[in-house]
DNA sequence: TCGTGCGATACCTTTTGGGTATCAGACAAC
DNA sequence: GTTGTCTGATACCCAAAAGGTATCGCACGA
């Protein structure tokens, strides 16, 4: 059974005139007729009573007729749906941040996105960047917004933005009165930092700064991520330093100062395997990189 | 977009391995990669993520999958549903009978079909002659029960039974006392036949048989239809002549009798169109074939 | 690093589909 | 009745498409 003969049967069951459907299918009369021949031999029934200059449907080919209208809608339904998804126009992507990120620039990226593409499903998660690397490799995401980025060569990234480091702090801090704060002032506090493994990792990075500004923190305490770290300054268990948009959200116990020292600043980098073309993800990381441009 | 390329593709995606999708649809690989890339370029849509050595749906193959599914089911309904009612197996016939063969084979005829072909629906109507034979050549039936037949080249026809004639007296009839009258003793009643138009009918029948008798009915009433007459017999109007098989089923006010005379009996013939090869029609008159032949 | 498995490509053959010319039958008008 | 016209079917040819075999290229595992 062809396709092309159901559309050829369709139409001159509605013409009832093969020459007139002939036209309308933009074909000859003779290459039609052969064509419904051979549907009515594939079928082994007879579609049109021919013995009238008229001719007319029979009662196989009035079923016929219904049935063709419903498969060839449905198959079109199908070609412009599976185009859709095609062009990532639908579908879902699996997008996972670490948590730091859900201050900063990022929700309002997914927000672009969505406007673009309001029929794609997005289905989001927080992980640190250790999880996020194995959940893109393993295929379990489709999408890692890592700090500061993710080293794999398996990946497509795209930089979101850079931003300076800024010191949070306990409102009940000595230092929270003070508009600046020097770096060096802080060897004697707890610092609290994140995440605990694996190392080495973000707590890294800033233990690395205070040695380049010559001192070791005197307490430290880690936890496994951003949330837990923000929330232990904010009952007072010490201090972090962590990205600036992080700022932005206030929160009780919680006061963010700049700081006068080494700042050599973090940045969110977006990632997708590099085997992973699907057009759901394309379209993502172009957003992101013109998004990235724009601010 | 063509039907095989979706039996192709969902075998591929089914398998996800083109060689043993294309065993199983019993072709070599090559030409199978080939049409599932066809059918790709056409949707311009990837539908297989082949980077890994195990090959695997893209969201739009997934889709396209269901679609698939659902189509070629649909499509098999079709292919089934129109060869059943193109073999006569389903579908609907309009018959048309007169009315005195409701007492008679013909609906044991029925029940026959009925019992051969149980989806096909009866469309059931009564006639006389002159509008069976109007309703056939104007296609407003499939079927028409004639007695004793209908003059048409154009139409084919079964004789479905001979049988003689019998009078159907007023059961308060000085005549219904006995077992067995002369016609010819009849000549001074009032006869009741049908139909009144159009002329020459089933009347002009009977009247021929009195007229072979030598004598001409001293009353006459014309009714439309047989009903209508035996319902004139019934409440003592007079005498008809009916075909016999109309005795065997007792009415209020009439008795049946046989009579001593010229009698050439009558027939049920029943006949379609020629040009209509209707499955249908043609199983319907190949049962009254067998049917009568049995009878 | 080399085999092995798998999909893609190259190239040929067969099948199918479409085109033009023409036939055959039905219907209408004269 | 005869003839012209309309319509679907048939004959025949050519182009396009689909299938087959051989082989390539690439990835993965030993």
């Amino acid at each position: 059974m062809e396709f092309k003969r159901l559309k050829y049967f369709l139409a001159v069951a509605e013409e009832l005139h093969f020459g007139r459907a002939a036209t309308r299918l933009d074909m000859a009369q003779p290459p039609l007729s052969r064509q419904i021949a051979t549907l009515e031999a594939e079928l082994g029934v007879q579609l049109f009573d021919r013995s009238r200059s008229q001719i007319r449907l029979t009662q196989a080919g009035a079923v016929l007729q219904d049935h063709a209208r419903q498969i060839l809608d449905r198959l079109d339904a199908a070609y412009r749906e599976t185009k859709l998804i095609g062009s990532g126009g639908a579908g879902r992507i699996r997008i996972a941040f670490v948590g730091s990120a859900s201050h900063g620039l990022l929700p309002t990226l997914i927000k672009s996105f969505r406007s673009f593409y309001p029929d794609v499903e997005l289905a989001l998660s927080a992980m640190n960047n250790a999880e996020l690397q194995h959940a893109l490799v393993s295929r379990e995401i489709d999408i890692a917004v890592a700090r500061p980025e993710l080293k794999d060569e398996e990946f497509r990234r795209e930089l979101l933005c850079r931003e300076r480091l800024i010191l949070a702090l306990p409102d009940n801090s000595r230092f929270s009165g003070q508009s600046e704060v020097r770096l060096t002032d802080l060897a004697d506090q707890t610092f609290v930092l994140y995440p605990r493994r694996p190392r080495p990792s973000y707590a890294d990075v800033v233990l690395g700064i205070c040695e380049r500004e010559g001192f070791k923190p005197a307490g430290l305490e880690l936890t496994q991520d951003f949330q837990s770290a923000i929330s232990l300054v904010s009952v007072g268990v010490g201090l972090s330093v962590v990205p600036e948009s992080v700022g932005r959200t206030q929160r009780p116990g919680v006061i963010y100062r700049p700081y006068v020292g080494y700042n050599p600043g973090t940045a969110l980098t977006v990632h997708a395997r590099l085997d992973n073309r699907a057009p759901q993800v394309m379209n993502f990381m172009d957003i992101t990189r013109k998004f990235a441009r724009k601010h």
